[in-house]
DNA sequence: TGTACATCAGTGAACGCGCGTTCACTGATGTAC
DNA sequence: TGTACATCAGTGAACGCGCGTTCACTGATGTAC
């Protein structure tokens, strides 16, 4: 019982983790069959015998984001809170970086595809609904205790509001300040950890 | 010197107006020239007399539902404040409501369409970055004058965010819910007609 | 250890279709005299 | 008022191309004896 993948679940990985990108780099309508099968070494013929459909592939790249996207944030969370900052700030100095701003790629696949998402079929739909909820799970795990109950929402939709004008704007020093303002704002009125910046804001 | 639009110009007022709707309701890969000149009773062939390529129709039909989108939200703003709304308030709720969740088609095209624009030509870049200035203006128009100088854009990022994982989520309670949230912390945050909300959600 | 056969992942040509774009043409409108 | 001609908005067929999907086939892997 060694388990190990077989040559057909390692082709099927590979294509899911290529699509998972490529929806990433150029939206759900922007990569086809043929190009991700390329772009995973295989001719795009053999396609539908790993999947059913092309949303059906879609939906399981999107999960597949999704995973990828959590775990890359757990580690730059985990390096950051090491350094001392609270399990907020880690999070959110984390998600509105230059460096995720800079990599749609590897970055969320919420904020990446956002905009898109009510017109997918219905199976992509659910799996991206699941992906904000794992989101805003996140967010709530790194709340103090005594946050309102729908905190967590709320800052989930400021994070991915805010990197994607960012991005739309960009990239740039508009795009940098755009973030740099949201970060300020979301540690200022939720982090305990930065009661000054709240005082600061409220003056004048 | 009548100055009448002339036919082409009210055939060539029609196809922006149509693709306009429809780029908001499918996106900028959902529908095709062929789509939009049909939909406004003319037939493909006669596309380019009008524009030079797709991607001018484009940004031209982004800039228009713009305008029409701030047109409608500066009556609807103007009917909370007769009844008494502050202007901040007047714009969050009118942009967070459950009608601006559920009609796409006439509503924010910025909320529609932000996770695509990266993915676009630079000029239909271009019109959508006039088009996230504008909103940030008309966010600053309605804050209080002591307002920090980057408030506008951290609250037309939560709008946006908070609309569109609002219809990610399906429109439904889930979604609503979503707005709701969102409306309270931002107007407890920052409108000063409402500092009792704040308070409440400083205790406990 | 060697041979015969079944299984199975992947190949590549082909399908019908719709896309953005071009272009020769039509038919109505407006101007000249 | 009427006729001849130029202008111009819109038509519809055609172009090359890439899409999602299907399918008969190949060639390697694994099993039976």
């Amino acid at each position: 019982m060694d388990h190990h993948p077989g040559r057909k679940q390692l082709s099927h990985d590979r294509i899911v983790e290529t699509a998972a990108r490529a929806i990433r780099r150029a939206g759900f309508h922007g990569v086809g069959v043929a190009d991700i099968m390329k772009e995973a070494g295989l001719t795009h013929g053999g396609f539908y015998a790993h999947f059913a459909s092309r949303n059906a592939l879609l939906a399981e790249a999107l999960e597949r984001a999704g995973r990828e996207s959590t775990k890359r944030m757990a580690t730059v969370c985990a390096q950051r809170q090491a350094k001392g900052a609270s399990a907020l700030r880690a999070l959110v100095d984390g998600y509105l970086s230059e460096q995720h701003l800079a990599s749609v790629e590897s970055g969320c696949p919420v904020a990446a595809l956002a905009s898109e998402i009510p017109r997918q079929s219905a199976e992509v739909r659910a799996a991206a609904a699941q992906r904000i909820r794992g989101l805003m799970a996140r967010v709530q795990a790194a709340l103090p205790s005594d946050a309102a109950p729908d905190s967590a929402a709320v800052i989930a939709s400021q994070l991915v509001g805010a990197l994607q004008l960012g991005r739309a704007l960009g990239g740039e020093a508009e795009g940098k300040a755009l973030l740099a303002a949201a970060r300020r704002n979301i540690l200022a009125q939720y982090d305990p950890a930065a009661p000054h910046a709240r005082a600061a804001r409220r003056a004048s």
